[in-house]
DNA sequence: CTGTTCAAATGAACATCATTTAATAAAACA
DNA sequence: TGTTTTATTAAATGATGTTCATTTGAACAG
């Protein structure tokens, strides 16, 4: 029973944010509870009122450590690579990764839903901004192209391999859909780059077999 | 207040899908309860008990004739298309109108977390694989290609596009929001296929400005 | 018309949840 | 030592999903 003054304030947050964490991890996002968290660091439930607003409150804070946490797994990912398209695939393999190491905290920061609070969401989209900085930054690096393009390029890519992570990897660990996640998203980010490498000098140079039509406009 | 008989079981059931979809559409899943639905169809929530097995049911139920109606509307789209590539297009615009129009339904979907159940998971895929079909035959019709390139090609744009829904659809519809999405889905789907047709004959004949490497195998 | 049957429908009960708040106890300070 | 402050608790509130004993009313038997 945390007696008085044992912890500080941002020392029971830090524990608290540990501990549900951990139960996250373990059984997933419908087993969190105020009361779990409270009776795991030794406190009741209303101390934790006391350092949080609320549940969702809590839950934000975790999904901000959880992005961060992603941000350094990517950047250490870069780290072993040497071209802007190795890096790319660097990137999407690190997402994934992380994805299926941590399938409940990574699907949390997707599916919580703020009632309120504009101004969390806006630390949210930072982090987030930083980490389609990354892709950013190689697509830069693979071809000069309008400024317009690169931003759509980015957000096209990353959301290509968000979209490979959601509907592959499910709730429990499981290495064979990892690997069916990262033969995806080789794939895709493979076919996707080429196509944006031939559309560099002429944008129907190579006409498939079949009828290739412009989309139009 | 529900008369004797004067409902049967199966139009309890109907009635009760068709109220909890209303609660979700207003006003999202975490709004809708179990005592909620019943009193919208003017029963008390034991009766609801006598026709699902548990609120889990009914959403699963729910999410299959989401399901149903998202695959009328790529019907739908495809009978505006001629061209392969055209009709890949049309299938990625109706999937994200659909997703925008009913947000909170189409959220469900990925977000529902199943406990037991197999069974219901198999129907479940069963329509999932329906969609995907959808994409298989344009893609087919494309260019000739080995089977399994096919499949994965399928599953890669899918997820593609259900990234880019997952990443720009918010939970209230925005038309902005929408367009956004239109943008990246058209971005993704054309370098993709761009890229997709050039390696058809050979994987590297234009080589882009920047270093492009292959993956490693 | 009366009594019996039986499934449909109810509403109360249970356990759990997030959240609030009045009471308390311990530390800090006078 | 007495007062103030505040960290901590326990209890209360109202909502949730789910169960179940009870009631109700329609259909049928005599």
């Amino acid at each position: 029973m945390g007696r008085r003054g044992e912890h500080s304030k941002s020392e029971i947050e830090c524990m608290a944010l540990e501990a549900a964490e951990a139960i996250i991890e373990a059984e997933g996002y419908d087993a969190l509870s105020a009361r779990k968290v409270a009776s795991a660091i030794g406190y009741t439930v209303g101390s934790l009122y006391f350092v949080f607003r609320n549940l969702d409150e809590l839950v934000q804070r975790i999904n901000g450590r959880t992005l961060d946490q992603l941000y350094a797994g990517l950047i250490e990912a870069l780290s072993d690579c040497r071209h802007p398209q190795q890096c790319i695939y660097a990137l999407g393999g690190a997402y994934l990764g992380f994805a299926a190491r941590h399938p409940h905290r990574w699907r949390m920061i997707f599916e919580q839903q703020p009632r309120d609070d504009k101004l969390t969401i806006e630390v949210y989209q930072e982090k987030m901004d930083r980490l389609y900085e990354l892709m950013e930054i190689q697509l830069k690096a693979l071809a000069a192209r309008p400024e317009e393009e690169v931003f759509i390029a980015t957000r096209a890519l990353w959301s290509g391999i968000q979209g490979i992570a959601s509907m592959t990897i499910g709730r429990i660990p499981d290495s064979e859909e990892e690997q069916w996640a990262h033969k995806l998203s080789r794939h895709l980010i493979g076919h996707y780059l080429t196509g944006l490498g031939t559309t560099q000098f002429s944008s129907r140079v190579n006409q498939p077999v079949g009828q290739l039509v412009d989309y139009p406009k």
